[in-house]
RNA sequence: GCCCGGAUGGCGGAAUUGGUAGACGCAAGGGACUUAAAAUCCCUCGCUCAUUACGAGCGUGCCGGUUCAAUUCCGGCUUCGGGCACCA
């Protein structure tokens, strides 16, 4: 047969749209898959990227398919964002235009890859329609006390006047238009993912079989649950006075209780409500306000960089052990939004608080002691060891001292045992036009009110002007004025719209309703409760905490609020290695990428999965290597040439297995290793390239060998085990000769691996020093008579202390 | 700085619970077919020394250990990649 891919592929592509091969059954008695590649973001052309992970992804759900499960195999659009907004403002397009535009092509590009999507469950989440749902669920979480609105500090461009993400920064830049970015107080919308911290760590459990480790380790770091002692400093006589009596105490947190009779001062973040009461009564000397205000001008990023500072506020605190007076300081290292705001220091034991001890000559105290290193002045000691100067908590072990030093504190309502999470509220407000606008509304009388369900969604309006110069929602004449819900009066529209990673929290929850249902809800019941979980989610490393944590959260906020009872949305993860050229990541402005329309056009779509799919395992990197893309071709032209010797046949031929020849037996052998390689792929670790290998090894087995039936057999197996990989070609054989009747769970017959002789290796001390072949029932010592005798001049003048047996593969012979 | 993950030929990468290192492919070299080229097919291919021999020695980042046997397990390094970054 003459390979012509750009024909064959086409006709299946046509085929499997117009017969709805891959639409997912609504028969829900019947077992399910629910395998997700990550969606992606309709920027205008597929990458390499995109052909790996949907490869992978395909590859899974037709398996899955084949061994007869209902399979649930979607794709859709994260199709809200800023580069919408970019493309407006650089070539005065729409956004929506250019967003649709966009879709419409790159649906196509992975057409043209034969993936086999469901796609009457398509949807792009910046459909109003999704909006809509999505506004619902916003409301929902809004009143049930997940949604909150407060003030905090983001950067902010004065020029374009709008917020900045952190990464839009470079250099304490604009990266549009150079402008030095400033902090700014807004207020914003924030949802309470911190009240499922503890969920979140708890039930990762679950998923550590399923997922990467290093995913979940980033995410448990992320979290950053840390337990300790919080307690209060109160603030001495002249220090209460001093501020007017209206601060007593303030709270600080420590991890290290054991180190308490180490602290020598104590330090403030530069936002905390005391210093903001010595500013306001001028209680600070003028420059040291002005350095102050410098302090909190400095971003998080930048604050991390930057030297320690601060100054003595002049005011002393209480030791609440040793009763003494200590120093209260300001210091740039001190963060407002963790533990209160404020720390106890103790700079023979932390390295933060020893830096600015030395910096500014604050006295050192030790308190623990560690028997291989002393204190010598130079550095903290962080380690755990035994208190000394301590009271009468000295000579405890750290454990100990922490234990019973919070036990005090607890026990003379001073203190108490605390946990902390370094995981902050998640900020969805972005000052944008192409989001989801959050459904709220400001009244002059009701004050915050969501908009009426029944008048969802609030829909972004066409007509706007995108200059990249504040929010076009803002600006827009009439679209914030509307009527309050509650009192009918008069009110102005929330003009913030949602952070696109709201959209990707509960995509996977629609994709397992009907379309037809749809319209009424966001999903429905039944059917997410069929298919939740994801059994294999696909998708590249980069959103190992953000995507996946929200969807975490999401997954169990909608358990609570009735939606569905999945707890957690994706039962096992793939996270996919990047494609790179040249050593490094494949990128336009590197000019370094490779682009899948042309290889797609030049060797067919089927040579470009293979490719991707064999050149590396799909976690680790994978090196484009234009040659081996052509070795990938020639393989499938090899196997598509190969069939000539095959006759047409409908189930797999009856094969005297005994009375072939050796190759054929071989081949045989090869084929089943393969189908047997298939099973284990595809239930642990998907490593595609080892399975491509076996099929290698099995063709060019059967090629040696001219049985008529062992062809027909080989082709019948190989192909089910390739079409996951390289659907068009199978498909197209497998109709002209099996009739796509080998499209099926096929049994391993064990037959194949039985032999009547094994091959042994024969080592001496685990050295290598021959080969033998025995008789599959040959006794122990027939074996290690015939081995020895292989062996013979190794044993010469050597004395045989030990005889090692392994069956199947090998005898040891230890000589002295 | 902390946390995680790697390191195997010229290259991408294989190797059940420790049991024949280098599968499969790419590149390279040689040959067949052809007027020629392409395509296809066959052979060689870890390194070193030998080339009388189906020869010997060395080899999975480095050093050491456990074992009859270590790419695999343990301890200590080197190095590359990724994540987090003053979280008290």
């Amino acid at each position: 047969m003459v390979y012509n891919p750009r024909e064959i592929e086409k006709k299946w592509q046509k085929y499997w749209d117009e017969n709805g091969i891959f639409e997912p059954s609504n028969d829900f008695s019947k077992e399910k898959k629910y395998i997700l590649s990550m969606f992606p973001y309709p920027s205008g052309k597929i990458h390499m990227g995109h052909v790996r992970n949907y490869s992978i992804g395909d590859a899974i759900a037709r398996n899955y398919r084949k061994l007869g499960f209902n399979v649930l195999h979607p794709i859709g659009w994260d199709s809200f964002g800023m580069p919408a907004e970019n493309a407006a403002i650089k070539n005065k397009t729409h956004p929506k235009k250019w967003t649709y535009e966009n879709i419409d092509y790159m649906r196509n590009e992975l057409n043209s890859l034969g993936l086999s999507f469901a796609k009457t469950r398509e949807f792009a989440t910046s459909d109003p329609l999704y909006t809509k749902h999505e506004q619902n669920l916003f409301i929902q979480m809004y009143n049930k006390g997940l949604v909150y609105q407060k003030s905090s500090k983001l950067n902010w461009c004065d020029t374009c006047q709008t917020v900045l993400a952190n990464e839009q920064v470079e250099d304490g830049k604009c990266w549009r238009c150079d402008n030095l970015v400033q902090q700014r107080e807004m207020p914003g919308y924030y949802l309470k993912i911190t009240a499922y911290a503890q969920a979140l760590l708890d039930d990762m459990k679950e998923l550590k079989n399923g997922w990467p480790s290093q995913v979940l380790s980033m995410q448990e770091n992320w979290i950053g649950r840390s337990e300790g002692l919080e307690f209060d400093f109160t603030l001495d006589e002249d220090s209460q006075e001093k501020l007017n009596h209206k601060f007593e105490k303030y709270t600080v947190f420590t991890t290290r209780p054991d180190t308490i009779y180490g602290v020598t001062y104590s330090a403030l973040a530069p936002e905390h409500p005391i210093i903001n009461h010595l500013i306001e009564h001028n209680l600070l000397d003028p420059s040291s306000v002005e350095k102050i205000k410098q302090m909190r001008q400095v971003g998080a990023r930048d604050r991390a960089m930057a030297q320690k500072e601060g100054l003595a506020l002049g005011i002393n605190v209480i030791h609440p052990l040793t009763g003494k007076k200590i120093p209260v300081w300001v210091a740039n290292f001190v963060l407002i939004e963790y533990g209160g705001g404020a720390v106890m220091a103790v700079p023979a034991h932390d390295e933060r608080d020893f830096e600015f001890a030395s910096k500014y000559g604050l006295s050192i105290t030790q308190s623990i002691s560690v028997n291989t290193k002393e204190f010598d002045g130079n550095c903290a000691i962080c380690d755990y060891g035994v208190t000394i100067n301590s009271g009468v908590f000295t000579g405890l072990s750290s454990s100990q001292a922490k234990e019973q030093i919070i036990a005090h504190f607890e026990k003379y309502g001073k203190g108490k045992k605390v946990i902390n999470y370094k995981l902050r509220d998640w900020g969805i407000s972005r000052q944008r036009y192409w989001g989801a606008p959050i459904p709220m509304i400001h009244c002059p009388n009701c004050g915050l009110v969501p908009e009426a369900i029944e008048n969802l969604p609030v829909a972004l309006p066409e007509d706007v002007v995108i200059d990249g110069e504040g929010n076009p929602l803002v600006k827009h004449p009439t679209w914030k004025h509307t009527i309050c819900p509650t009192c009918k009066t008069q009110a102005i529209r929330e003009t913030d719209t949602m952070d696109t990673f709201f959209q990707s929290s509960w995509y996977f929850l629609r994709y397992t309703t009907d379309a037809s249902l749809w319209q009424e809800s966001a999903f429905d019941r039944a059917s997410s409760d069929y298919w939740m979980s994801v059994d294999q989610y696909v998708g590249g490393i980069e959103h190992a905490i953000l995507h996946l944590l929200y969807a975490r959260f999401f997954t169990k906020v909608l358990r609570d609020l009735g939606y569905t009872n999945a707890s957690e949305p994706f039962e096992n993860l793939l996270t996919q290695g990047m494609v790179l050229k040249d050593g490094s990541k494949m990128s336009k402005s590197k000019g370094n990428t490779v682009d899948p329309d042309s290889i797609i056009k030049q060797f067919g779509a089927d040579t470009a999965r293979l490719f991707i799919l064999f050149a590396a395992p799909p976690a680790k990197e994978l090196e484009w290597n234009d040659s081996a893309v052509e070795g990938a071709f020639r393989f499938i032209k090899r196997l598509a040439d190969r069939s000539n010797n095959v006759s047409k046949v409908h189930t797999l031929p009856q094969i005297d297995h005994t009375k072939l020849p050796d190759t054929s037996k071989y081949a045989r052998k090869k084929v089943y290793e393969a189908l047997k390689k298939s099973q284990e792929v595809f239930t642990n670790g998907y490593a595609f390239n080892t399975l491509i290998a076996a099929c290698m090894e099995a063709l060019n087995a059967l090629g040696v060998q001219e049985d008529k039936a062992v062809w027909s057999e080989g082709y019948f197996i190989l192909l089910n085990i390739l079409e996951p990989i390289i659907p068009h070609i199978c498909w197209e054989l497998s109709d002209s000769l099996f009739d796509l009747k080998n499209f099926t769970k096929i049994q391993i017959q064990e037959e194949v691996f039985d032999e009547a002789v094994v091959v042994l290796a024969v080592t001496i001390n685990g050295k290598k020093r021959a080969e033998i072949s025995v008789a599959k029932d040959a006794s122990k010592e027939q074996i290690f008579a015939y081995a020895k005798e292989e062996c013979a001049k190794w044993l010469v003048d050597q004395t045989l202390i030990k005889e090692i047996f392994v069956p199947n593969k090998l005898v040891n012979l230890v000589v002295k």
